[in-house]
DNA sequence: AGCACGCCGACT
DNA sequence: GTCGGCGTGCTC
C-alpha cells in the first residue's frame, strides 16, 4: 500500500506540503520524525505532521520523500498538538515554531560547496573569455570545493555571489550539497522515577493553606490557573510542595523563570532537592549538554524542567503542573519570528493537557493578574514588607544634576554608617543626545532613527540599535556652534559628579559599554559585597544580577526613562525597572529608597517606590481600560520592513485593503512610520489592529496575512 | 525564505 | 540589441 506525508516546513509559510513515500521508507515514516523533503529547487528539512494512506487530492504532482531523518519521532503527537495551537494563535508559521522546539544541535544544517568542473573547462573555447577575476576563483576551486561563505572572505572586493552565479550559468562551476546530519540518539524509555527526598518546607499558616488548596487542583487532574502573588521566598516553598505532589502523582512539570538568572535559587533548589529527575536547561549550556537535557526529558528520565522562554518547548508529555515564575518579566515575550509570549504558550499547555498553571510573581504584570481575577483565582500572600525611609525628589527642582538632599544622605550614610551605597541610573552613556547651541542641530545615526548618545569615556556618540559609533566633535557639523549636552543626563554624568563630591571614596561604575571581562565583574561584586567599594553605580544591567548583595541605601536616577516609549506597555516596564532596582535595598528600619525623577507623582513611579502594589495596579488598568488596550483587548501589530519605502508603502496599502475586504469589526490603526522608522538602514511601516475578542482578530488577519507579501513581523499582545 | 520569471535602464 | 536590476509569485 501506498504511503503519503504531510509535512510542514520552518519557513514563513502557512501550509504543510503532501509527499509520496518510497516504499523502502513506508516502514520507517511516521508522524513527528524529521524528513529530507524537495520543496522547489531546494531539498530541505521538513517534520511529519501527518501520515496519509490515501493520495491527497489536488492538482499537483507529488515528489517523493528524500530521506527519513529519524528512527523514533522527535515530537509526540500531543506536543505537536500544542506547537500547532500556539503558531494559530500567534499567527506564526507551525514549522519555524517546530523548529524553535528543537535543541540546535538538532536542526539539520545543509550546507553548498562550489567545485570546480574540469571537464568544462578543458573542453571550454571560452577558456580565453574568462575575466582576471573569474580565473583566480577557477583556480582556486580547482583545488577543492568551497562555500559561498569562504570564497567571500577570500575575495572580498568581489560580488562573489554574481561571479559564481555566471560560472554556473557558463558550466564551469557546480555546487555540491552536504548534509551535516545530527542524530536524536537513543532515547529509551524509562519510568519516571520519584524524588525520595523529603522536602523541608518553610511556609507559614496561611502559606500552606494556599499551597494544600492548589495541590488539591492537582490530584483532581483537571486544568485550573492561580495566581500566587507573594514574596520570592514563599513562592519557591509552594512550587517545592507542589512539585513533590504533582511527582507523587507521576505526572510531570513544567517551570519556567526569566531569561536573567534572578531564579538561580530556584534553579539550584530543585536541582538540590529533585535531583536527577530535573532537567536544567539554561543559556550557558553548550549544544551538547542542551542535547543532552532534551534526551533526558523525551527518554522519560527526567519528569521536571525547568529554564527560560524556551523550556516552553521541553519534550514532556503529561503534564501535571506548569509554573511561570517572576511572571512579569519581560523576557517571557519573543519578538523574534517566531513570535509568541512564553507566558500564553505556559497557558496554552497546561489547558491542553489539563494540567494546574502557577503565576507567580511579587509584582505582577497588571494584563496576568487581571484575567486572574476575571476567571482563575488569585492568592495574595504579600506580607508586611519592612519599609524603610522612601524619599521621592522632583528633578526639575534641583539645580545641579544630583539633588543636595541624595548627596547629603549618601555622605552620612558613608560616614555615619560606614556603609556602601548602590546607585541606579537606567541611561547609559553621557547624555541622550548632543544639540548644538545655535543651530540647534541634533546628532543622528545614519542608519536607524534615533538620536545618538554621547560616551564621553571613549569620545564617540554610539548607536545603541545598530552599533554604529562616530567620533564627537565639539563643534557642529552643521554651522560649526558648539554641540553641547543639554538633556538626558546619563550614568556617566552621574559618576562625574559623584566623583567631584566624594574625591576620596572609591566609586565604581558597572557599565555594559565598558568592555570588561565576566570575571572583572565578578570582582567588583565581590569587592562591593567585603566593602573595598564606597558607591558602586550601574544601569539595570546590574540591578538584574542575582548575586548583588543589598545595600541600605540606593539612590535611583530617572526610572521615568522607559516612560518615553511610545508603546503601551512603557508605563508598566517602568515600574517594573523601578522595582528591580528597588529589590537591592535591604530589608531594614533604617534603610534609605532615593528617588531623583521628572515624574514624582506618576502612578508608575511614585507607589512603586512605596511599595503600594494596589494603587499602582489600579491606576494603569484604568489606563489599559481607557484605551482600550490589553488586558481589554488583543492587539497585533505588524511590521513591514524593508529597504525601499515605495515596496513597503505598495504592501502596507494592500494589506489595508485587505483589512477592509474581510470585514471584520476590528479597530485598525495605521499604516504609520514606526516609532523607530528606520532601524539599521531598514525602514519599518507599522499597524495596529485591536479587537476585544481574539476570534475576530484572528478572522481579520487571517486572510491579508497570507496574502501579502513582503518582510512583515507579527506580534500579538494580550 | 529562496528561487524563477518577467519587465525597464546602461552597456558589450 | 543584451545583461541585469528587483518587483511578483510559487514551492506538494
Amino acid at each position: 500500500m501506498s504511503v503519503y506525508a504531510e509535512v510542514v516546513f520552518a519557513l514563513p509559510l502557512d501550509q504543510s506540503y503532501s509527499y509520496r513515500v518510497p516504499e523502502d521508507m513506508a516502514a520507517g515514516l511516521m508522524v513527528g520524525v524529521r524528513v529530507l523533503a524537495p520543496l522547489g529547487r531546494r531539498c530541505l528539512t521538513g517534520y511529519v505532521i501527518k501520515v496519509r494512506h490515501r493520495r491527497p487530492v489536488g492538482s499537483f504532482e507529488l515528489k517523493a520523500l528524500q530521506e527519513i531523518l529519524d528512527e523514533k519521532p522527535v515530537f509526540s503527537p500531543e506536543f505537536l498538538k500544542f506547537t500547532q495551537r500556539l503558531a494559530d494563535w500567534y499567527h506564526a508559521s507551525w514549522g519555524e515554531v517546530l523548529k524553535a522546539a528543537l535543541p540546535p544541535s538538532l536542526v539539520v544544517r545543509s550546507r553548498i560547496r562550489y567545485a570546480l568542473r574540469k571537464e568544462a573547462l578543458d573542453t571550454e573555447k571560452n577558456q580565453a573569455r574568462l575575466t582576471a577575476e573569474e580565473r583566480e576563483l577557477l583556480e582556486l576551486l580547482g583545488k577543492k570545493a568551497y562555500t559561498e561563505r569562504y570564497i567571500r572572505r577570500r575575495f572580498p572586493q568581489q560580488d562573489v555571489p554574481a561571479l559564481l552565479k555566471r560560472l554556473e550559468k557558463r558550466g564551469l562551476v557546480t555546487r555540491q550539497r552536504e548534509i551535516k546530519k545530527a542524530s536524536v540518539g537513543r532515547v529509551e524509555a524509562v519510568a519516571p522515577t520519584v524524588s525520595q527526598l523529603e522536602l523541608d518546607f518553610s511556609l507559614d499558616r496561611d502559606a500552606l493553606q494556599a499551597a494544600r488548596a492548589m495541590g488539591s487542583a492537582l490530584s483532581r487532574n483537571e486544568h485550573r490557573a492561580v495566581y500566587l502573588h507573594a514574596a520570592a521566598g514563599t513562592r519557591q516553598a509552594i512550587y517545592l510542595y507542589l512539585l513533590k505532589q504533582n511527582s507523587g502523582l507521576r505526572r510531570r512539570a513544567l517551570v519556567l523563570v526569566p531569561e536573567i538568572a534572578q531564579s538561580e535559587g530556584l534553579r539550584r533548589d530543585l536541582e538540590l532537592k529533585l535531583g536527577e529527575s530535573v532537567a536544567v536547561l539554561h543559556s550557558r549550556l553548550t549544544p551538547s549538554q542542551r542535547a543532552a537535557q532534551w534526551r533526558k526529558l523525551r527518554s522519560g528520565q527526567a519528569h521536571v524542567a525547568i529554564g527560560p522562554r524556551s523550556a516552553l518547548f521541553a519534550p514532556l508529555d503529561d503534564l501535571g503542573l506548569v509554573i511561570v515564575d517572576e511572571e512579569q518579566d519581560g523576557s517571557f515575550f519573543q519578538k523574534e519570528a517566531p513570535s509568541f509570549d512564553a507566558r500564553r504558550g505556559a497557558l496554552i499547555r497546561a489547558q491542553m493537557s489539563g494540567a494546574l498553571l502557577v503565576y507567580g510573581s511579587g509584582w505582577p504584570a497588571v494584563e496576568t493578574l487581571h484575567r486572574a481575577h476575571k476567571g482563575g483565582d488569585v492568592v495574595h500572600l504579600t506580607g508586611r514588607l519592612q519599609m524603610g525611609y522612601v524619599e521621592i525628589l522632583d528633578d526639575s527642582r534641583s539645580r545641579s544634576l544630583i539633588a543636595g538632599r541624595i548627596i547629603e544622605r549618601i555622605r552620612r550614610r558613608l560616614e555615619f554608617k560606614q556603609e556602601p551605597v548602590l546607585v541606579f541610573c537606567s541611561r547609559r552613556g553621557y547624555a541622550s543626545f548632543l544639540r548644538c547651541s545655535r543651530c540647534r542641530h541634533i546628532a543622528r545615526c545614519p542608519n536607524c532613527d534615533v538620536t545618538l548618545p554621547y560616551h564621553k569615556k571613549d569620545g564617540r556618540l554610539l548607536c545603541h540599535y545598530c552599533g554604529h559609533g562616530q567620533a564627537f566633535s565639539p563643534d557642529c557639523l552643521e554651522c560649526g556652534g558648539r554641540m553641547i549636552a543639554s538633556r538626558g543626563p546619563g550614568i556617566e554624568v552621574i559618576a562625574e559628579e559623584l566623583r567631584r563630591n566624594f574625591p576620596t571614596r572609591r566609586i565604581v561604575s558597572f557599565d555594559p559599554d565598558a568592555a570588561i571581562q565576566s570575571t572583572d565583574r565578578e570582582r567588583i561584586l565581590d569587592d562591593f559585597e567585603q566593602g573595598r567599594i564606597d558607591i558602586l553605580l550601574g544601569t539595570p544591567f546590574l540591578a538584574h544580577r542575582h548575586n548583588l548583595p543589598p545595600a541600605g541605601l540606593v539612590a535611583v536616577f530617572h526610572p521615568e526613562t522607559a516612560l518615553g516609549a511610545p508603546d503601551f506597555q512603557a508605563g508598566q516596564r517602568a515600574a517594573q525597572n523601578l522595582r528591580q532596582v528597588i529589590r537591592h535595598l535591604a530589608h531594614a528600619r533604617d534603610s534609605e529608597l532615593l528617588v531623583q525623577t521628572e515624574f514624582p507623582w506618576h502612578h508608575c513611579i511614585r507607589p512603586v517606590a512605596f511599595g503600594r502594589f494596589e494603587d499602582y495596579y489600579d491606576q494603569e488598568l484604568q489606563y489599559r481600560r481607557t484605551l482600550g488596550y490589553p488586558p481589554f483587548s488583543y492587539m497585533a501589530e505588524i511590521v513591514f520592513q524593508g529597504e525601499n519605502l515605495r515596496s513597503l508603502a505598495n504592501w502596507t496599502r494592500n494589506f489595508s485593503r485587505q483589512l477592509d475586504e474581510a470585514h471584520a469589526d476590528v479597530e485598525v490603526l495605521g499604516p504609520a512610520l514606526a516609532p523607530m522608522s528606520r532601524i539599521r538602514g531598514r525602514n519599518r511601516v507599522q499597524m495596529f489592529v485591536k479587537s476585544a475578542r481574539k476570534s475576530r482578530l484572528d478572522q481579520a488577519l487571517r486572510s491579508p496575512l497570507s496574502r501579502v507579501k513582503g518582510r512583515r513581523s507579527v506580534h500579538i499582545f494580550s
